[in-house]
Order: C-alpha cells, then sequence, then structure tokens
DNA sequence: ACCTTTATTGAAATTAATTGCACCTACAAA
DNA sequence: TTTGTAGGTGCAATTAATTTCAATAAAGGT
C-alpha cells in the first residue's frame, strides 16, 4: 500500500510547502480506491475542516500534475477525475451508449507511443488516456 | 468546396428540423477554414442577428457531433473546437511547453483502432484526437 | 390557409474549473 | 529582530458548457 509519504517527500524535496490543506488534499487522493473528482475531495475535506476553499483543491491538484505525481482522466461526465501516479498507469475505454468503464492494457498504447517519437520526435504523455467509443455490446 | 446542403440534407432525412438558426451555425462551421469554438461561431452570428443564444449553439453542435456530422476536439486552452467531419479526420498533437500544434497522420492511429477492436471488441471512436506531450524542440 | 403536434429556442440558473487579488506564513539574509 | 521574498490561501468574480422551463415555430395533415 502506498503511503502519502511518498508523494509529501517529493513536495518537499522540491521547495513546496507543506500545508495541512496539501496533506488533507493529498490523504483523500491516497485513499481514494479509484478515480476521485475535485468537488470529492473537496466535501471531504469540508465535513472535517469547513473554511478549505475548492479553489486551494485546483490549485493543488494542478501543482501535483504538473509535477508528476497524480494523473488526471476526463471520464467524460462533465468531471475531470484524478487518480496518484504511484498506482500505476492505465487507460480507459469508455463507452459512449452505456457509459461502461473498461479499462485497457498499457502495452495497447507503447507502440503508438514510439511511432509518435519515432516519426515526429514528439514525446507523447500517454499517462491516462481515455478513448471513446462503443464497446462490444452496444456495437451489435 | 463542401455545400452546407450536405449536412441539411442528412438532418431533414432523419426528422430534424431545418430553423434558421441551424442554418447559420452550419454554414458558420463550413465556412471557418480552420476549427472553430462555439464562442467564435456564436460571435459570427450575434453580429447579424442579436437575439441568437449561446446555448443554441451548444445544442446545434452537440447533436451535429451525435450525428457524426461535426468532430470536437479539445485542444487544450480551455475552449473545445469544432470542425466538419466531412472535412477529413485528422489528430493533433498538442505541445504542452510551447503550446505547438502538429498534425498527425491519420495512419499513426489506424493500428491502435484494429488492436482495440481485436483484443476488446470495442469500436473507438478515434475521429478528432489530440494527444498531449512535448514537441521535438521542447523535449531536448 | 389553418390547426396540431412536438422539436426547438431564449433567458436565466447551474455546474465545473480557473483566475485576480489581497492577505498570510515560513524561512533566510541583513 | 527586522525585513524581504516566494509560496499559499480564501474569497469573489469569471469563463465555458449545460440544464431547466415556458414560450415559440417548423413540418405535416386537414
Amino acid at each position: 500500500m502506498n503511503q502519502p509519504g511518498d508523494i509529501i517527500g517529493k513536495l518537499t524535496e522540491q521547495g513546496y510547502r507543506l500545508t495541512p490543506q496539501r496533506i488533507m488534499i493529498l490523504s483523500a487522493i491516497e485513499n481514494s480506491d479509484d478515480h476521485i473528482s475535485a468537488e470529492e475531495i473537496h466535501a471531504q475535506i469540508v465535513a472535517k475542516y469547513p473554511h478549505v476553499n475548492i479553489s486551494t483543491v485546483y490549485r493543488t491538484l494542478e501543482l501535483l500534475k504538473r509535477l508528476g505525481l497524480v494523473t488526471e482522466t476526463d471520464l467524460g461526465g462533465g468531471r475531470v477525475r484524478y487518480h496518484p501516479a504511484a498506482k500505476g498507469h492505465h487507460h480507459h475505454l469508455v463507452c459512449q451508449e452505456c457509459g461502461a468503464i473498461i479499462d485497457l492494457d498499457e502495452s495497447l498504447l507503447s507502440p503508438l507511443k514510439s511511432a509518435l517519437l519515432r516519426e515526429y520526435k514528439f514525446s507523447a504523455d500517454l499517462r491516462h488516456l481515455a478513448i471513446f467509443g462503443r464497446c462490444a455490446k452496444c456495437s451489435k
């Protein structure tokens, strides 16, 4: 199991401060079983510390994203969701018909990644991708 | 050159009504050289018909998207952009460092598309994809 | 030409995310 | 200790997109 310490260490190493708000945001992300939204993180924290602002949550997520400590995925449904990078990269197939979300093995994307690097010298950030379409059931 | 009639025909065929608003929105999309945003479409129309509402623009785009007549791409920068599907599919590499947008040949994505179909029976909608990362210059 | 049906629209409210600004806090240099 | 500086926070305002709902008008039948 991952310790919030993993991320906390990396933050302080780089000169960022460890504020109570950040600690709460970090543990909310780490303790979430799957992908969590900014709103959900905020709701969790506000239950104990009502004065913490939603914009702090968004700014912290932005920071963690920039440092590569969390990944962000838009699975549709109007909300972007977050996931600790340390828990591994994975991708999703999102069915636009029934809403099913299928986890996708990373290996299917590595040929694309290397092709982009070879053909365009473009280093793609494919840490957490959502591909939309139709699942087996719905495309019949 | 494409006629708005292409899309207009498909709309009426399927029982949708042909309102002046829709005609204006359609011609704005068709006449745009590259990708156009909802705001830009609205601004164009309001110049002539000030009472047309932005939500009508969004609703029409949503409809056209569902019918597969326009494609939607999030190239970053907070605004989603639209493009007539008839003008062909293409994809973009978006550099998160310098903002450069590189057009990507569709052929690079077809292996992925067939792999998804083969392995997951998932029919991916890869009509207009944006892949984020770092371009050649910025990744040095 | 006149109804009738029902998709469509405008206006306003709502939601998710972002930004500007004033104030605050930790820490180090003078 | 004082002061400077850079990182952080809360609040309010803003932006892009969506939704609700009453009013409207397009398309088809008479």
